[in-house]
DNA sequence: ACCCAGGGTCATA
DNA sequence: TATGACCATGGG
């Protein structure tokens, strides 16, 4: 299992090399674009973001003054816009509240995730979101990529709860922050190219040996 | 005209 | 603990 998981990232690094990720300029960028792209792509969450540049309102002081409505209204591209705009203000009303995002940083990691799982809006993968690409703390972030790319394979089943799969992945990978940065943005980035249903797994680059301990999973 | 996307909360059993 | 309803836009 541990070598398995291993050898899908060396795979895929070798294929497609370092994303550079999370996109998104500083931390606060990246906290929200970890609430907005809450089962929403990528795409529609560039726009909500840039909405909010274009308001000059990307900072937590400013947010937590706007109205839900005219907030509501910022974010409307990224989809579920009245529950963001509540989940937003909450975040940075927590983030002022805590004294800012460089007084969070000075706090361990474990008690820095509870603290972000008390906040109204945030579960465990934004939060891991945020504890990885805006913190650099050492986690892993299961998504729905993770599951489907890694039941495809046959490595794991797929519904297993959150901690128990972001535990098996981070035994595996160890502690190396810019690995599991990396892992995981690979897997985002290129998951959806690798391993796809029988008719089409021999153009994937994971399957052009994949006898040697990748074989897929029936679909 | 579907289907799904880098989830989370809340109500129910 | 574990399902199900709900939130909503935009791209394929």
């Amino acid at each position: 299992m541990k070598r398995r998981l291993l050898s899908v990232y060396r795979r895929l690094y070798a294929e497609w090399g370092a994303q550079g990720w999370w996109p998104g300029e500083g931390r606060f960028e990246v906290m929200v674009g970890a609430i907005l792209t809450q089962n929403t792509s990528w795409g529609n969450v560039e726009k909500a973001i840039a909405n909010l540049k274009g308001a000059r309102v990307l900072e937590a002081r400013r947010i937590i003054v706007l109205d839900d409505v005219d907030l509501a209204a910022l974010l409307r591209p990224s989809g579920y816009f009245n529950v963001k705009a509540v989940r937003l203000k909450a975040f940075c009303r927590w983030l002022l509240d805590a004294g800012g995002a460089e007084e969070l940083a000075r706090m361990p990691t474990g008690p820095l995730r509870e603290a972000l799982l008390g906040v109204k809006g945030v579960g465990p993968e934004t939060a891991d979101d945020i504890l990885l690409y805006a913190f650099d703390r050492p986690v892993f972030v299961i998504d729905a990529y993770t599951r489907r790319l890694f039941s495809r394979l046959g490595i794991v089943a797929g519904d297993e709860p959150y901690e128990e799969l972001r535990h098996r992945f981070e035994e595996a990978i160890g502690d190396d922050v810019s690995t599991l940065n990396e892992y995981h943005a690979l897997i985002v980035t290129h998951g959806k190219e690798v391993c796809r249903p029988r008719p089409r797994c021999g153009s994937c680059p994971l399957a052009t040996d994949c006898p040697s301990g990748l074989e897929l999973a029936d679909e």
